[in-house]
DNA sequence: AGTCTCATGTAAGAAGTTACATGATTGG
DNA sequence: CCAATCATGTAACTTCTTACATGAGACT
């Protein structure tokens, strides 16, 4: 699902101006997706052109127009029909791990360090994740969150108790000799 | 990191070609990163510009070139210092989530469907992370193979015991008018 | 007879990012 | 006085993907 229809889905809940739905992405998809302005804007426009969304906007003194956002009925359509498609398959990027398939090029105090500020970075988030649960109003946005939470604590425990596995390598009596196959 | 700099990673391990390190890829990155043949092959020979890799073309008959490509001390060095930066936060993205956000727009037989083959999928790719776990030759690799099958056990089961929170909306006397606020 | 593995690459395009451009108002 | 919030946008660039181009040998 790109920004574009990520952004008419936003407006389902109402008008909304390009940078509110920065907000909205910020505080409700944080989670699952991001976007700067410099794909929301342009998005907008682009919807609007398609005339899935309808733009009202208000004259400001000193401050550039707000635009002002609404899904026209041929957008909800469009939305609806993109929704109904099977979901593409998650996306996981983790340069953390993917540094820790290269722990044999590492000293053994800097997978140490590595790890202790990968379960900080966990914890922050998980608790930042949390805290913002509670406020949630629809079902949906708490189950994300929860969603989220649950994940952030499985990869702690994990790495809480596994860590060990590459932080003291066995030692190896015929060590075997590695190679890309 | 950019697939250049994991080539150059997958090359720690030993010379390889192109074709391999694509399977490289598969084999033991799939779970945190993934590269076509069209990022990889202008990856290589762009470190070979770059002096970071070296490359011995084997001529096969009536086939391309085999190329065997190998890293320098230069490569190698590059490659530390890369992974001794602080890694970037994980990205993960998931069009499944990002569509129960709006389930609010789909039936609930819908909303059952969409979880149980996302079920399904979460415990198609465990299991065939489990399996290919036991092959693993390195300990890094296994413990990233645990890593994600940990991550996918959390997520079914994440999904099995609240699904229930969005598929059977709780009568509201009432409802919250929601908007992208 | 058909599919999988081996083997390398280019061209065109999608999708997003960072940096640039501008500037008032509000709160600490 | 400094930072955050509000408010919109463009230009240049990065990075990766899909589709195209080519084709033999091995296995089922």
């Amino acid at each position: 699902m790109d920004i574009r229809t990520l952004c008419l889905g936003l407006l389902t809940f109402g008008e909304a101006t390009g940078y509110e739905i920065k907000k909205a992405f910020q505080d409700r998809m944080s989670m699952v997706y991001d976007a700067s302005f410099s794909s929301i804007y342009p998005s907008l426009n682009r919807l609007t052109k398609e005339g899935l969304v309808s733009c009202r906007a208000e004259s400001q003194s000193r401050r550039p127009d707000r635009k002002v956002y609404s899904i026209t009925p041929a957008g909800r359509e469009e939305f609806l029909k993109e929704i109904h498609n099977a979901p593409a398959a998650d996306k996981f990027r983790s340069d953390f791990l993917a540094t820790l398939m290269f722990s044999h090029l590492l000293q053994p105090g800097n997978v140490s360090r590595l790890i202790d500020n990968q379960i900080m970075d966990y914890r922050q988030k998980k608790d930042e994740l949390s805290q913002g649960c509670g406020m949630k109003q629809s079902q949906s946005e708490q189950f994300l969150c929860g969603f989220g939470v649950t994940m952030y604590q499985a990869a702690i425990e994990y790495l809480e108790q596994n860590r060990h596995l590459i932080e003291a390598p066995a030692p190896v009596r015929a060590p075997a000799k590695q190679s890309v196959k």
